[in-house]
DNA sequence: CTGAAAGCGCTTACAG
DNA sequence: CTGAAAGCGCTTACAG
């Protein structure tokens, strides 16, 4: 019994018109007589039609999909990064096929199906660290679709991306930490060859050097962005002798483990050490304390990246390699204040 | 320049077979003769060969594309509940198309575009209090894509879903709390006709019932999930003279906006009043304190929904409804403790 | 401004 | 077990 969808055919019977017309009145409106126009529209409401996205895009020659990769769907920085890159390919008639790239680690295989052609217009990634085997496949050119990094990018900078102002990130957490009367401190890192990692130490190290102050490596913590590597930096931190009194932490979520282990053995922050974050996820103010951050414009930089990989794919001749840098800002809560004499 | 993706023609001429034989070859391998089949796979992996999926799909009368419908992407509660749902789909070769239903209740006519069979083989829907015309359209029958509603569903009960024990999570969070002494126990509930706050309420109540204990609707909370309808609860909270030793929360997002809205007070949890949370996302270990809640298998119920959708997108016949119930455990950490006395 | 017709790349009854 | 051929529902040069 089932009333099939109705087809294009059907829109033009009722209009008493070809589905040529049919077509253009529905997608290149300004082609048609406007008196056909209303005729088409009006059958096309009647019918309830809706175009067949896979008669259109096989058709175009195109695949309406743009691929989102994710280091993990899990975490909450991703998740306003998203939002804003639906929002930008939504207007654009584009669907967005998120994917956790948890799965290319394990099977780069995997991934590199969905980099293909035929299966997206273009890709937006959010992980700086996919295998090279991958981008590879990305960059070898042969029909291969446009590419854009968000947040992170690819250390060898062939690409095109958008990213916050790491550096200066870096720069303003040592700023406000040294301002507060701070000397020692200490840094827990994302991972050691990670893109954010290096700019915003960067970023640390340059105004350490500025203010003359010095960076004792040994308090330097070496993380993975997780609530628990802020967990093993603390307790690493209780180990030491001459702890730092102030930490520059790579994400909110490691800041989080770190003052939560912490609290565990009965040290308070910001009291026996201040702790700065980064990103400023929705949590962060709701932090007891709450928590000292860089504010990243999320959902911005998705939208930013978006916008960027539509510019791609709608000029013919490749794009040179755009760099966007978004500013940060800092957010001063109740994790840091100046340090006990 | 651009070299074209490989067709099917392509590995047919390789392989010196007919594309019927290729496409059998790759789609259903035991319909043809082993050597034929080893012949057109190794033809195919030579031509670096991908199907098209717009031809498939065009060609199958299907869309390869599972709609979900969340109500909030930068919520974190959904991205384990995303993860599920991706693992169990990409299995079966389809595609998640995430939508957040935000914009839906702004333009509801743009979400039931997604609901329409010629953009969807199925929708899972995360959002319970989808609005009666969206729904509509998908009960409509005229060839309607199939939902499943998974943690929330629709109260009229018209649809197929997976939950949580909702009702069993409002029990333990009490026997929880009256075990450890507690005689005032009160609630911050989601949205009033919310299905969550319904069944979770009505678990409270029957327990609350069975040990004899009164509820006090003035120690009733009512919120919508968030982080600032916690705080604004902790506010109400202070005013009361007779304020209850115990609150129970609807998500884990009200109890840490209420837990640090009472920090800033100066009010301690669990000294001046216990805390049980819903939902265990991930930094309910890392709260401080860290967080008593009642654990959802937030990926199980991704993951399940997706299957039965699957089951019901394969099965020609329309399928009863069917509601899966999966366990929830009360996780006991420090926001609860023996009522001061 | 409009229509007839070709063709996008597949899959699948049908015939052999 | 395999092939020839039709057809899924569109869009777009091309011709008028």
């Amino acid at each position: 019994m089932e009333p099939k969808a109705p087809r294009i055919t059907d829109v033009a019977r009722l209009a008493g018109v070809s589905t040529a017309t049919v077509s253009r009145a529905l997608s290149k409106p300004e082609t048609v007589a406007e008196s056909t126009r209303n005729t088409v529209i009006a059958a096309a409401e009647k019918a309830g039609y809706r175009v067949n996205l896979s008669a259109r895009n096989l058709r175009r020659q195109r695949t309406g999909t743009i691929v989102v990769l994710v280091p993990n769907l899990g975490n909450p920085f991703f998740s306003e990064i998203l939002a804003g890159i639906e929002t930008a390919l939504s207007k654009a008639d584009f669907n967005m096929f998120v994917v956790d790239t948890k799965l290319v680690h394990v099977k780069p295989h995997l991934v590199s199906e969905y980099l293909h052609a035929t299966r997206a217009d273009g890709i937006i990634a959010l992980d700086g660290s996919l295998p090279g085997e991958v981008l590879s496949a990305a960059t070898s050119g042969n029909g291969a679709p446009p590419i854009i990094f968000a947040c992170e990018w690819s250390p060898r900078g062939e690409f095109s991306s958008v990213r916050a102002n790491n550096a200066r990130g870096g720069e303003l957490a040592i700023s406000h930490l040294a301002g507060l009367g701070h000397r020692r401190i200490g840094m827990i890192s994302g991972p050691k060859d990670n893109v954010l990692t290096l700019s915003r130490s960067a970023g640390v190290l340059a105004r350490l050097d500025s203010l003359g102050l010095a960076f004792d490596p040994r308090h330097l913590f070496q993380g993975d962005f997780s609530l628990d590597a802020g967990a093993r930096a603390a307790l690493a931190w209780l180990e030491l002798t001459d702890p730092p009194s102030a930490l520059f932490c790579d994400s909110d979520q490691m800041a989080f483990g770190f003052i939560s282990e912490l609290a565990r053995h009965g040290v308070p922050v910001p009291d026996e050490v201040s702790v700065v974050g980064f990103d400023d996820i929705a949590i962060a103010s709701r932090y007891i304390p709450a928590l000292t951050t860089l504010h990243q414009p999320r959902y911005r930089l998705g939208f930013s990246a978006a916008e960027m990989l539509l510019g791609h794919i709608r000029s013919t001749c490749s794009l040179a390699i755009e760099t966007k840098i978004l500013e940060v800002e800092l957010i001063i809560r109740n994790s840091t204040s100046a340090p006990k004499s």
